[in-house]
DNA sequence: TTGTACGCGTTATCAA
DNA sequence: TTGATAACGCGTACAA
């Protein structure tokens, strides 16, 4: 018998249920020691009742749980976890939960996690760079594994692997590591769009890219100047700024400025540019879209979809991608103990939105002087 | 000397840094007992070392670093919180993450929350009904407390309580309850938007109020009516959708029909459902807005402010809301031991953002006829 | 300042 | 099916 402190006061149960006592007096916990006690049986008794698929006899699994329900008994995570090595907990790891595009991705996320009986631990940073801190706190938390929609360094990358903790990176292409991931070509979009717009004639085209020290930006910017480059059409002028509306505006103003001229086309690096890029043109320069020029963007955000702008755009799969994601990341789970995670990598194809803010067939002959 | 397993392999922490072992050899993981062993001193003195402030001397504290280096030990949270019942997890609860504006709060809590040493674990749902299910996994996960923005019926309130976990509503008001909230007034919200736009001389008025089981949008719509009731103002023409862009075009075609003409000024739930009306007006209808018809919103997300749309509205100060609930959340959890926690409520004023979409001044007498 | 011994609340093992 | 008992990894009185 377990030396235990004076037992929950069991007169707890027998008042009326609907004006319940609190939980636990003073300082202690219902555990599962007091259930066993009012029900009788013994503690492990108890616990294999919340286990499922553990074998317990109806009688008293029947009396047990109507012991846990009066005392309002729910097992403690933190106490099973340690025992299991299982916390339920996977950590997301966010860059940018300002951008319109990580929140729709978020909310994916956390629906298919939750469906797997997960919970989400959450981490976003304003910086790349404190990465490692949020490192750091995921070691300790033991979660069972994680998402991480950031850049990672091979060396970042190396401790998930030496930790033996399941790592699905999410939108990020880390080309030569045996990550598992889950992406959208970037490259691939970039030239996609190229070839949209080449296609109906436009030579001269400026590119508004993303940050530098974002991958997806860079890809993206690369894919479309080798497309270009490939079709024999001159060198885009490129600018660059955030993933933000104001980057649009400013990037479009640059862009002309260094042309001395209004472009054919101008392909940005995610959709919000692309708006600040339109409204730039439309409000503040009076120049025509689609008519004078065209305008593109990444991702399908909602508001690209909104009338004002109906915005021609590459749309990621965003809800395929998340439910990959939790996919991959549970089957990691579960086959850990049976052998190292093949680092799979799920690649998504982008899907043209047409739009109207690119004029996307060729001008008739008269015109194309 | 406790019984234990074969200690972890020391030789790991003489082979060079660049290339490190695996963690931990077979199942075992490294913990504290290791690190001690190592060190040549007890588990308790590592334990001591990672304590902030508590009495180690200098030399054991870095012989003590150096071996925990040597192994990568991190602590188990875990372990931690099940003997100082503090999980350093805050549980974040959030409806709508589709919302535009969720994200923007989610970003700042989880900011804020961080600074203060502690985790988010974040629960989302897709209807208001799965708040129950949310809540026992809450209580599994011995968090420190809970910030909800998400309606919670008195009996769920009370549960909280029976169980002291602190918890702080986010922009709920629950009247008469004595609940820690941070909130926007909505309803004086509502007020202020029909007083500014009825002082403009606007007369036949459009309400398109978001659902009907949301308390904001409840709040909004009645703060607004009243106000034009008691300035003796015709009452407005209602019609009601989600919280969407969809819901804003279909509100104001409802309007329309049961007016049989345009309505002076609409006010809708929320920026997205007034920007869903306001290119349903221009884009579909044909009405000039500000011109022939007056459009407003609440919230004043990111897009409102979009040069195509520049949309008069009332800005909740999120930055700070979120601040005040993760300030208040911690101080209740410090102050626990000490007190029941003093339900506060934190009122902060909605901002009056001018836009471009509702005449603000009174026409001249000349047009007024 | 340091070490011993115990407990946090659960699951897992094994014998009955 | 059930119960006793040993972990899980850590913090913390208490004694030295």
């Amino acid at each position: 018998m377990r030396k235990t402190k004076t037992p929950i006061d069991c007169a707890a149960t027998d008042s009326a249920a609907q004006d319940k006592a609190p939980i636990a007096r003073a300082d202690r916990r219902v555990t599962s020691y007091d259930v066993a006690m009012l029900a009788g049986v013994s503690q492990s008794a108890v616990s294999r009742c919340f286990k499922p698929g553990a074998s317990v006899s109806k009688a008293t699994y029947a009396r047990v749980m109507k012991a846990a329900a009066g005392l309002d008994y729910i097992p403690n995570a933190a106490a099973r976890s340690l025992i299991t090595r299982r916390s339920n907990m996977v950590a997301v790891v966010i860059s940018q939960l300002a951008n319109l595009y990580y929140p729709e991705a978020l909310a994916e996320l956390s629906q298919q996690i939750a469906r797997r009986g997960k919970r989400v631990l959450l981490f976003t940073m304003q910086n790349e760079s404190d990465v490692d801190a949020i490192l750091a706190d995921i070691w300790q938390y033991q979660v069972d594994g994680a998402i991480v929609a950031a850049a990672l360094t091979p060396a970042q990358i190396g401790e998930f692997e030496r930790r033996r903790l399941p790592l699905v990176v999410f939108n990020r292409n880390l080309r030569g590591t045996s990550v598992s991931s889950v992406l959208c070509d970037q490259y691939d979009a970039g030239r996609l769009l190229a070839s949209k717009l080449a296609g109906a004639g436009h030579r001269r085209f400026g590119i508004i890219a993303g940050p530098a020290d974002s991958p997806v930006a860079t890809e993206r910017r690369n894919g479309a100047v080798d497309r270009l480059h490939e079709l024999g059409l001159p060198a885009p002028s490129i600018a660059s700024g955030q993933f933000d509306y104001a980057s649009g505006a400013h990037g479009l103003r640059q862009i002309i400025a260094a042309l001395g001229d209004v472009p054919d086309a101008v392909i940005c690096g995610n959709d919000v540019m692309a708006i600040g890029c339109l409204d730039c043109a439309r409000h503040e320069l009076g120049i025509d879209v689609p008519g004078r020029m065209s305008v593109a963007g990444f991702d399908a955000v909602e508001p690209s979809n909104w009338l004002s702008y109906n915005l021609t755009t590459l749309r990621q799969p965003i809800h395929n991608m998340a439910l990959a994601a939790a996919d991959l990341l549970t089957s990691m789970i579960e086959a850990q103990e049976l052998h190292g995670c093949a680092g799979e990598k799920r690649l998504f194809a982008p899907q043209f939105v047409e739009g109207a803010t690119a004029r996307l067939a060729a001008l008739p002959a008269s015109l194309a002087a």
